[in-house]
DNA sequence: CGGTTCGTTGATCTATCTCAATTAATGTGG
DNA sequence: CCACATTAATTGAGATAGATCAACGAACCG
């Protein structure tokens, strides 16, 4: 799985470049790993945590039960993304974390990353950087769930799924494994069962995936990124295009403060 | 205008104990404020920002618009949020800002902030604290569009806005200003406006609510909680209960580590 | 005081849900 | 390797929350 590279890193790196020492800091975070099995809590809601954590590999998802016992998942985990780090600064979770696949899960004590960032202002701006990553796409789902068709929403998700596995290498070619069962897929776009089992058949019939044993495999991407309204800007870590990030200068104008029509 | 007290250091200081001196530091970070309409943007997608902005008054909301013209409601920023934080690191706005009701806005140049950062590590944390609150709120959001009726999506809508006003100590009694339009609340809880009009009629006739001339009144704070399903404790900066957060004196510094249950 | 925006109402339509089975996969003990 | 148990995918049919379309009154506004 990991032959001498890390996902933490290929993540990271796509948002902040590093020295070669940086990087031996960054794989020297972590001493204990946590092996999960599939459906598996990682931390619960109410939970405080005295360490940050870091999906090495497998499939996890955020997520929170309604009052009246409903799940909505708020966000998917894939391998790199360090998803603890909000609690250096609250104390209690208000939300659970979960695997979806057998996972590899790196604790990473507080008082390491804390020091870690002391030493490197890069290094700590990348985590940073990870955690308004994160918000970005929480809006993007905030988009999805509020003004898209079930047939929208489960392409965007499919979309954004490849793309953040794509940012850390884990696709093969138009292929990624999907381990998540069609309830999850539920839970994460705010649909039934049924309706998300419909609605993958009429992606099928139209061509753009193919969805079996775990594996998605893309067939068409731009009909998928169309059919699911994908643009995929708000992975690129705010960066235009595919410019390399923070390289040169920054940007001309300032805040524009302009008439609305 | 301030009138020696701001809506930032009430909102900040609810989430970290500040010295005399940190507040000082904090109010004179900017230099320049704004004045803006209803319905303005203030920052748009695609922009660079070379500057953080507070609001210091008023109402406004980021958003985004679908590819086929809808418009979807993030977020609300309520006086006393720092809206720009992400584009410190990130470098192009993936989404816009606009006013709701006439706001001004305090522009805080990206050099001032950073230094103030390395200056009091309170400081910085204070503002990573208020990107992590905001977040919390993005997932309760997506909860909220993913897992609830109309009725219980706007009923927790106001809640929420309630709750956020009355953490800078912007309610009067049962009373919050709500200078939204119907069909904004219809954008925000990714509802049609007609359905919306129901809804807060059906409010209304539960005696939980009275919405008229700009003002919402909450009738029945625990019926509109319940029926909307609001907690609020993703509110509270991650602290258990309703302990007052770190109120008094600054105790222990540093990151407060407890054990998992 | 005519125009525009906002709230409200009525009527119809439809995307999606719920309930209930059935089939297909996957796993398990013997 | 088989019989059984369990979980996941699929299908059908009926119910409904919420959308859409269209109109109208009230408030605001220059």
């Amino acid at each position: 799985m990991l032959v001498g590279e890390n996902p933490m890193l290929r993540k990271l790196r796509a948002l902040e470049p590093f020295s070669e020492e940086e990087q031996r800091l960054l794989t020297s975070l972590y001493t204990r790993t946590v092996h999960l099995g599939p459906r598996q809590d990682v931390v619960r809601e109410g939970d405080r945590a005295r360490e940050c954590s870091l999906l090495l590999s497998g499939l996890a998802c955020r997520y929170a039960m309604t009052a009246d016992g409903k799940r909505q998942i708020t966000a998917f985990i894939v391998p790199g993304d360090i998803f603890d780090i909000q609690s250096l600064l609250l104390e209690v979770m208000d939300h659970s974390v979960g695997t979806i696949a057998p996972s590899t899960v790196a604790m990473i004590p507080h008082e390491t990353l804390i020091q870690i960032s002391n030493d490197s202002p890069r290094v700590s701006r990348a985590v940073w950087k990870e955690s308004l990553f994160e918000a970005a796409v929480f809006r993007e789902w905030i988009v999805n769930l509020g003004r898209r068709s079930a047939y929208q929403r489960i392409a965007h998700v499919m979309c954004e799924f490849y793309a953040r596995h794509k940012l850390v290498d884990l696709v093969d070619g138009d292929s990624v494994a999907w381990p998540m069962t069609q309830t999850e897929i539920a839970d994460a776009t705010g649909l039934s069962v049924v309706h998300v089992n419909r609605s993958i058949q009429a992606l099928r019939g139209e061509g753009l995936i193919r969805l079996a044993a775990g594996v998605l495999t893309i067939q068409n991407w731009s009909g998928l990124a169309e059919a699911g309204q994908f643009e995929g800007r708000y992975l690129q870590g705010g960066f235009p295009k595919s410019a390399p990030p923070l390289s040169g200068e920054r940007g001309t104008d300032g805040i524009r403060t302009g008439r609305t029509g």
